[in-house]
DNA sequence: GAGTGGTCTAGACCACCGA
DNA sequence: CGGTGGTCTAGACCACTCC
């Protein structure tokens, strides 16, 4: 009963979150006990939790014993291609995404970067400085280190290339898992003169380790937003929460 | 085999997440195989698969078909008590949290208000305005509105009360999930005299809502943090990431 | 007490990786 | 080709909620 395209647990969690955002089952609203939607969809009762368990860890249902799992929220989830390539999640909010690579150089790994790309210190790497835009307008300076192998493949795109991350994926460079700090920084010299602010202003920071199924690093970016250009959404539960709260600067760059 | 304090999955994840915060596999390392961690603590492979899928979530491991598990990071995670709660927070980092309540006010709620809260618009809720402090230091405000039942336990705390949060679990109020937005804002005059601060300066916001197990509100609040004193950190997999980007200001308030 | 989700077991087959 | 994780099933017992 395994070999498809698509495991059945995620074809019943899609179906459900289908469900749920077209107010199938209301705001606060409860869900089909797992024995009803086993038969339902002809699955074991076990198929049906590890489901349930796919739409918990979204957010979308809180559950509990001796009652049926309660609706949390009906919005639509974003895919993690969304959240890693700037690109898709532009064009998924309807907006025209753009980028200009502004330095792009290659060299040997300092500590930190070699810690974060777990890659042997003073080893090659490659590091992209970009702007990226909305409908043309600047609103985020991204600078992202390569490992070896996959600067490599970065090194052949066209400069005015949009999305990199789809190129690498069509090149077989897969994102498995991501890890971010979010956090403020004041603009230095280059933010401000590329996004058109002050030095000193404070920007959103996004830092984010990408690795790949096997757990080797793709890619360590940092991501500066102007104020007012972007949000992010994260849910979080008493069972294994992935946000979590850090203090200060843990790494200022 | 059901029954217990704490489930044998949880045990089995704690020490394996022990181990590898030792550095018992090493980062990048390989863990074993789960038939032998199935043979070493003495229970089914399964329940070995539901330690993994928290560790996972809680992004500690890679897993991919045909290979063993690889290491990711070997840092220590927080607990969602201490996403949740400024205090328990504060001290985990070993700072001295304090609290200081500027206005407490019940009234009618507004829309936006009853959809977050899921109330009825026009019930009447509970809103709080909190300066919170750090060796007293303020460095972040905190707007906190809570339906009518849990306004009521609040409203009978004293004013210097350091952690509403832990004296609401004591009164047996349960903090089960939570969805939070991460963004920018800029401060208004009340940020700006209570953090002492400039009017307009950026500040960094985290909106929050938190449930109980049954899916009901308990708060909703929204949180203003000074540049550089705190910093949230997420994972995210390909499977089911909890992160996400939106546009803009979603909820501007 | 009936209904429901949480935990655990045992076993099966498959897809994938690497030697 | 052997080892490993991914998926699925069937069944069991328990803790909890609500009527």
């Amino acid at each position: 009963m395994a070999g498809r395209a698509q495991a059945l647990y995620r074809k019943v969690a899609a179906d459900l979150e289908r469900g749920i955002s077209e107010g199938a089952y209301g705001s606060g609203g409860k869900l089909p006990a797992e024995g009803v939607l086993a038969e339902q969809y002809g699955v074991s009762r076990g198929t049906v939790r590890q489901a349930m368990s796919v739409l918990r860890a979204n957010g979308f249902v809180a559950s509990r014993r001796g009652t049926r799992r309660v609706v949390l929220r009906t919005s639509q989830s974003q895919s993690f291609g969304e959240l890693l390539s700037f690109t898709r999640w532009a064009r998924s909010t309807g907006e025209e995404p753009g980028g200009r690579v502004v330095r792009a150089v290659q060299g040997p790994a300092s500590g930190t970067e070699s810690a974060r790309l777990r890659v042997a210190e003073g080893a090659e790497v490659c590091r992209v400085l970009r702007v990226r835009t909305l409908s043309g307008r600047p609103v985020m300076v991204e600078r992202t280190v390569y490992p070896e192998a996959v600067g490599a493949l970065v090194a052949e795109l066209e400069p005015d290339t949009v999305s990199f991350t789809v190129r690498l994926e069509e090149q077989g460079v897969l994102f498995a898992d991501a890890q971010h700090t979010i956090d403020l920084v004041p603009a230095d010299a280059t933010d401000a003169e590329l996004l058109g602010c002050g030095e000193g202003d404070v920007l959103l920071r996004e830092q984010r380790r990408s690795t790949d199924p096997a757990g080797a690093p793709i890619e360590f970016s940092e991501d500066r937003y102007l104020p007012g250009t972007v949000a992010f959404t994260a849910n979080s539960s008493a069972g294994s929460g992935s946000l979590a709260r850090r203090a200060g600067r843990p790494s200022s760059g």
